[in-house]
DNA sequence: GTCTATAGAGGGATAGAC
DNA sequence: GTCTATCCCTCTATAGAC
């Protein structure tokens, strides 16, 4: 390894990480990689030793920061407020932003790469729970300890699930993402500041919620006609 | 068209659904699907017409009852409301029903097609945007006319902000995720009746915070050194 | 480190018999 | 409606010259 990667590396990384994220990974070939970034068609695989070594390495290169990020703020966090609960409203931005950081920035890839992470649990699974267990869930775990702490009514369960829940949504909220203006909105997809500080009120809200009444009942067998309404979550206590 | 659809037809549909699932649509070859369903390889384009035809297929076998559902229920909510406000736990749960109901049928595809949902975005494009345009944007705008109304002091953009967080939080937390299990939690991420249980708390109190402090500021720019706390959101009122 | 040329595998689609 | 056989294409990866 060079102490600075080439620039024929740098270009394949960029120009990998727009096509994957623009048609996805399977059908981007290396010979539109390697056009679009003029460079030879061979320098892939001397520099990459294979697609999947290519496509690991695109991870690679964003993703790195996100968790210096993470692991950074939760440990300044822990740190400034010693045994006392750290606030919900910190938590959340401490995680929200070093991958609002990551959108937002425009030079290095941006908002493209953030839609290839929302996609990439599909497509490069195996990089990904690599990487998940080796790093993420650490870091994923303090957040998780943290949050316990800071709203000790809510069962660890449901935290698990709100902490998916708001993966889900942080990841479709910073992807800048077709849906939004498929809702015909007069928002801005685009706009990464501002959908940090919509995030946040509603993922702090969200976090916040009364613990859900599991006794009531959720219908989801088709049993009914196709026209009948769904009434089917009735409260116990009704 | 026959009244009812061939056996092989059936067949091919179930088989692709559930490679393109596994393994992405575009690495699922179409010997892969047609060995599977154990039907000829012609077959696929005698019944479908091509690949693409059979991944159109695919989506709106599983689709069009969840727009029936979304439609059905907000119409009936709108009759039964008449001009006062629907409450907001109402349409989010009548929201929220028609796609868990498709995630917890299990006979017919259930949460397999939730994670084709989650991907769907990247990997068939063509296809979602053809149907969102025809189909989907009527339903979500009356949904979003009912927030709208539900949540009279949320500003409109905010809400369409909102509406795409939920859809996050919705087809992460339905599609049985790799995440859930990687959060080392106790929640079964195939529990679709819990997931329910929990998403609409969720969702219910996220649609509901206060409007975000447009006036704060964000800091994106990563000037400082990776080292720095992520002290970049700071309230105007501080 | 970069290039050309090509091997070798696997893909989608179709013609035509049954 | 189903099957076989095959066409023609694009892909990844590599060997070997420079």
């Amino acid at each position: 390894m060079t102490t600075v990667s080439s620039p024929t590396k740098e270009r394949i990384l960029s120009a990998a990480e727009l096509l994957f994220a623009e048609t996805g990974i399977a059908t981007t070939s290396l010979r539109q990689i390697t056009s679009r970034a003029r460079v030879n068609l061979a320098a892939v695989n001397y520099h990459f030793g294979s697609k999947d070594g290519l496509i690991d390495a695109v991870y690679e290169r964003r993703l790195g920061p996100v968790t210096d990020g993470w692991l950074g703020n939760i440990e300044t966090l822990e740190k400034q407020y010693g045994d006392s609960a750290i606030p919900v409203e910190e938590i959340v931005e401490s995680f929200v932003l070093p991958v609002a950081r990551l959108a937002a920035d425009e030079v290095r890839g941006g908002r493209i790469f953030m839609r290839l992470l929302a996609q990439g649990y599909s497509e490069a699974r195996h990089y990904f729970e690599k990487l998940f267990s080796s790093q993420y869930q650490h870091v994923l775990d303090r957040y998780r300890q943290a949050l316990r702490h800071a709203i000790p009514d809510l069962p660890s369960e449901s935290l698990c699930w709100r902490l998916q829940f708001l993966l889900g949504a942080l990841t479709q909220g910073l992807s800048g993402g077709e849906l939004l203006r498929l809702i015909e909105g007069q928002a801005d997809p685009r706009d990464t500041k501002r959908a940090v500080k919509e995030l946040i009120p509603f993922l702090v809200a969200g976090l916040k919620a009364p613990p859900p009444q599991l006794e009531m009942t959720v219908e989801l067998e088709d049993g009914a006609s196709p026209s009948t309404m769904d009434s089917s979550v009735r409260k116990a206590s009704a």
